[in-house]
DNA sequence: CAATTATCTTAGGCTAGCCTAAATACTTAG
DNA sequence: CTAAGTATTTAGGCTAGCCTAAGATAATTG
């Protein structure tokens, strides 16, 4: 067998969950990202993922810089296509929480499929409607329409180093499980949390005015980001 | 080569659309529809039709009633989807136009995507937000959450006997240059009109407290209905 | 009613995006 | 520095939905 795997690959669905994934893995340096890595965060084989990146990288221009063995990292015209994709993503969140009122855990699995579908003119009009916002309802930032973003400087709960009192920043959309008890708990972007760590390693949150305190296991406090209040 | 054509076939994008299609050709009367017709319609080879058709025919439950060269009809599943679907597209376009101010022209572009990837939980949120309409902005009516509408008892502008004054029942939404050539002579739904047939067989629209009447190609006036004012 | 024409179906291919199994290349422990 | 172990890629397949070309059936018409 040949090469064959010239082809043109445009933006398809696929493509953007990708190009989104490779985004988010990167992180803030923008390190580059294993298949492996890939393959878990879309749930596909590794073999697919290859199978991917190599129509990525040979697409004219490039989505992504790729070398065998070496993980992937985006091109300028990725990311630029990865961060249009998360401003829809967001701004559709943003847009269903406010407008038409979906409770918080629902809007993200919505926007997961809307994302690749609304034309320019949608995302320019729900813009418009909500006031060009800056955050979306999980508490992250909506990239701006260059595409510019700025860094979040806040820590993971996880990564806490003693107890205190800190400002909700943001909350993993992708836990709705999660996302429903901290609703429960009064624990939104903004909330005010007096955090302490229980002798078995848990997080025990409480917010101001709130009853009751929520406890959560190490491995789900990285869903919440904080900030010194 | 053997059968093979025994596939379980849910519903894609693409089903989505050939059973809708299938609903619209058939009109009121619910008569089969050809092959070469809906491939003039979807804008696939009659080839493909066929093989659509063949699976759509072999689901369990079965989405249309189908035999060798004697046409499609829906059957009560296929029906039931179709006009899920629909609901979808007329409630999208209705949201569009009433929350998002798209102009007219635009809306039903971007239905024809979005009524395929939107929620029940979305379906329900704009139908609330918008006091649950019964038609959309072309006139057309938007069937009920459980399947019923009512028929239409209007007449298209090209089957008109004689001149007269008539109320604009609907507009196609499907031709967008014709839609911005109405908006712009005040023709509407609702809107009355004074209807003359010109030498030539054109319509003479003249809508009430508008300066300039519309001259209409007869193969254009069917995408008007009329009923008598 | 037989021949021509129009419509429809079958056969065989193609691409995108996935899969599993097998091969290969890095990494690391001894 | 080599051998095992892990990560990654290659090879070969599969399905959905499209295509073209060729064959079959139905409709029309002289
Ligand atoms: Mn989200
Ligand atoms: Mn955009
Ligand atoms: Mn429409
Ligand atoms: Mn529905």
């Amino acid at each position: 067998m040949m090469a064959s795997n010239r082809q043109v690959n445009s933006n398809t669905e696929s493509v953007d969950n990708y190009l989104k994934a490779i985004l988010a893995l990167s992180g803030p340096e923008e390190q580059s990202v294993s298949s492996t890595a890939l393959a878990r965060r879309l749930g596909v084989a590794p073999a697919s993922v290859t199978n991917m990146l190599q129509k990525l990288a040979s697409a004219r221009p490039p989505n992504v810089e790729y070398e065998k063995h070496r993980g992937v990292r985006l091109s300028p015209e990725g990311k630029r296509r990865a961060l249009e994709v998360l401003r829809h993503h967001r701004l559709i969140e943003t847009f269903l929480y406010e407008i038409l009122d979906f409770p918080i855990e629902e809007v993200h699995d919505e926007a997961e499929r809307l994302e690749h579908f609304i034309s320019e003119r949608f995302e320019e009009r729900i813009a418009a409607k909500l006031g060009h916002p800056k955050f979306d309802p999980h508490g992250h930032c909506i990239p701006a329409m260059n595409g510019r973003m700025p860094k979040q400087r806040s820590k993971s709960l996880a990564n806490l180093d003693g107890d205190g009192d800190f400002v909700v920043e943001s909350v993993s959309d992708r836990d709705s499980a999660l996302l429903k008890q901290l609703k429960a708990h009064g624990i939104a972007p903004g909330s005010r949390l007096r955090v302490t760590k229980s002798p078995q390693e848990e997080f025990i949150l409480k917010a101001t005015r709130q009853p009751k305190s929520l406890r959560l296991a190490l491995s789900v406090a990285s869903a919440v980001r904080i900030r010194s209040s």
